[in-house]
RNA sequence: GCCCAGAUAGCUCAGUUGGUAGAGCAGAGGACUGAAAAUCCUCGUGUCGACGGUUCGAUUCCGCCUCUGGGCA
């Protein structure tokens, strides 16, 4: 989508699925255009998990200002909400300064809730309702807390199926904490459009093409020490950490605690990464009106960046 | 050379007391609004190794051949 909303405030987002080249073609556009990067990705805010979430390097970033990356230790909690409340800061700064904000990332949930300026209100969440909800879903059954949900909320339990019970859990902490069905808030946060003047693109290629540069991008990982990375997080954190729920981490901290080999933890990794990218692939093919960019088709990045460039009109 | 066990979906295998077959994985498609690198849903026709025989009918039984394991010489 290109708009040119003049009462909008221009947002540059570069989307597509792992490993599909989304750092170096930010990093020429924002060269091009002036713009900075805010990191739409909910692995790569951690320090010291560098290798595994195929972090930017200080040298890769040729000066160019990298926000929401290095910013949280890996015991810190992240979430939508948090992303979008910083995001959101970060691009009124990059404005100040007279430039261009560039969304770059691979998780679609958030870059939306930038996007449309999503509502993630404080009385809408509450950690320990959640735990007590989990403790329900043990002790009574998924079915129980489903029917539960079906009584108050019977919009929600037809997009939302019995065995997901992550979300039935959400579904029911937001209608005690607010008295409103989630459907309800769903449907109005569906309708928003845009806040800024967004220009989204995004990045893809061969499937074939991609499955086998992210296999060739974890024996990369491997050969950069990954092992040890997961080493030295796995002796100081916990593993049941979300940010050790992480590709890369989760599967090498399973072989680490001895529950398979190094070579079914490396295989696990590389088929968990590829139905990850097409996961990303079947958000942005259907929860992004965006304008998709053939990366086969060019020869460098800084092609496919100046062919964005182009596309923007600024070229 | 002989003996034994296999040969079924891309892979690993199950099964049909004879009526042309089904799981897991891989793969594909989809959902998603405070865990999202998470969570969840849907999708299984393939000369049942080749050729003969028995049979109304063979992937299934019999014979023979080929190939692959393993064992004995």
């Amino acid at each position: 989508m290109i708009n040119t909303d003049i009462n909008k405030k221009p947002l540059i987002v570069i989307a597509g699925p792992t490993a599909c080249g989304k750092t170096a073609v930010s990093v020429k556009l924002a060269q091009i255009i002036g713009g900075e990067i805010i990191s739409a990705d909910s692995m790569q805010v951690y320090k010291y998990m560098d290798i595994g979430t195929a972090k930017i390097r200080p040298e890769e970033m040729h000066g160019i200002k990298h926000y929401l990356v290095d910013e949280l230790y890996p015991d810190e909690e992240y979430s939508v909400a948090a992303f979008k409340n910083k995001a959101k800061a970060y691009i009124g700064e990059i404005y100040g300064k007279g430039k261009i904000p560039i969304l770059v990332g691979g998780t679609g949930f958030y870059i939306n809730a930038v996007v449309y300026d999503n509502d993630f209100s404080e009385e809408c969440s509450d950690e320990t309702l959640r735990s007590k909800l989990q403790e329900c879903l043990e002790t009574e059954g998924k079915e129980a807390l489903y029917e539960r949900l079906k009584r108050v909320d019977p919009q929600a339990c037809e997009s939302i199926h019995m065995n997901n019970t992550k979300r039935v859990i959400r579904a029911l902490e937001y209608f005690e904490l607010t008295g409103e069905p989630i459907s309800e808030h769903n449907r109005r946060e569906k309708q928003k459009k845009p806040y800024y003047d967004v220009s989204f693109f995004i990045l893809n290629m061969d499937r074939e093409r991609l499955y086998s540069r992210i296999d060739s991008r974890i024996d990369e990982m491997l050969k950069m020490g990954l092992l040890d990375e997961v080493k030295s997080l796995y002796a100081i954190y916990d593993r049941n950490l979300v940010s050790m729920q992480g590709l890369g981490y989760k599967e090498i901290i399973a072989y680490l605690a001895g529950e398979c080999t190094l070579d079914e933890a490396v295989n696990i990794l590389k088929r968990d990464t590829r139905h990850f990218a097409k996961r990303q692939l079947t958000w942005f093919k259907h929860q992004v009106n965006g304008t998709w960019v053939d990366m086969d088709s060019f020869k460098s990045s800084v092609d496919a960046a100046r062919f964005i460039a182009e596309q923007m009109g600024v070229l």
